[in-house]
DNA sequence: TTTATTTTTTACCATCCAGTCAATAATAAT
DNA sequence: ATTATTATTGACTGGATGGTAAAAAATAAA
């Protein structure tokens, strides 16, 4: 009844996540979705309403994909293998080619700039994030047990921003390496 | 023999750190420097050259001062007292009301938009920041030794990178006691 | 007082920004 | 073929942006 869209809306919401990924959610123009995603501006916002919106869509699917991805993995592993892949993943981004680092962890590093449902959205995927943290190491045995999720979430957090920095996948890998030891 | 300037030079690059330390190099905008420091845009830009000039005195600034002071504390203390005092830094600052994080850690979360000059400055005040703890590392005994300098730094960024988002003092204070157990 | 020098102020500019809107096009049901 | 409905397009808007330049003001030396 109706004309039917030229674009496949899971791809086009891929792009959308990627560029604000890529470049954070300040320093994302609309003309940067407008090139990533080859839609034009009123299809854009047709179909996706203003740009916090946009994010909060990108936000939503960093959860469902990136998070609830590496959250499945980990829960499927020993505790010590699931902190072990975990700690790897950002020296494997960065030999991937990527200097992205972590949506999650950029997101709250632009928290100020954030609305409230974006806040709302990164708080709960920060928890998501934790739990698998936390059957991880309550899965371990001996004193890591002692250890707290957060800190293994502030050491991943850690990682990814100095993975953003420029640090290469060999540091990387050391502080991975480092840690592992102790825990 | 010319017109002597209004402001104090000092207290002036003081508040700009302050304004992009609170929002970021690409989130501020020159008015919210005007505001800040009460100086005209003409003298802003006659004093201290354009934006990206501005952010390179910011974090030059931050260095000298944040950092080196941190620095110069640690290497005062014994090992183990230098590290417990840097992971306790994030909690005191949220405590002390303020969700700034660290203007280092943020700024490598901003990487991707800065100019190829401040980036060096980013990396080498992470290397000056870096060298205190591997200073303290090795005055510490035990096997403690085995830690990175780098897994310490990556731990104390989560930390400030999780403060801007939110985390309360509490919680990070249960990351850095949890840390110093197996440290 | 005059002059040289520097700061301050203000008006201004081109560009980019997010967001809107009306015109047009494409479809399926009737 | 007509019509109802939705998608697409591109022009447009008002405001914010970083940056510039010229005029005005303030000082100290001559």
């Amino acid at each position: 009844m109706a004309r039917p869209r030229k674009y496949d809306p899971e791809s086009v919401s891929q792009k959308i996540m990627d560029t604000f990924w890529a470049k954070g959610y300040d320093t994302t123009a609309i003309a940067d979705l407008i090139a990533s995603t080859g839609l034009q501006k009123g299809s854009l916002y047709n179909a996706f309403g203003d740009k916090s919106k946009m994010f909060q869509i990108a936000l939503l699917r960093y959860d469902r994909e990136m998070v609830s991805k590496m959250v499945e993995l980990m829960d499927q592993l020993g505790g010590r293998e699931a902190i072990t892949a975990l700690l790897a993943a950002p020296a494997q981004s960065v030999i991937a080619g990527n200097q992205r680092g972590c949506l999650l962890c950029n997101s709250m590093g632009e928290y100020a700039c954030l609305d409230d449902v974006a806040r709302e959205i990164v708080n709960r995927s920060r928890e998501h994030f934790e739990g698998a943290i936390r059957r991880a190491i309550a899965r371990m045995s001996g004193p890591s047990t002692t250890i707290q999720a957060n800190e293994v979430q502030a050491l991943y957090f850690g990682m990814q921003v100095m993975a953003r920095g420029g640090l290469d996948a060999e540091a990387l890998n050391g502080i991975a390496q480092s840690a592992l030891m102790r825990i």
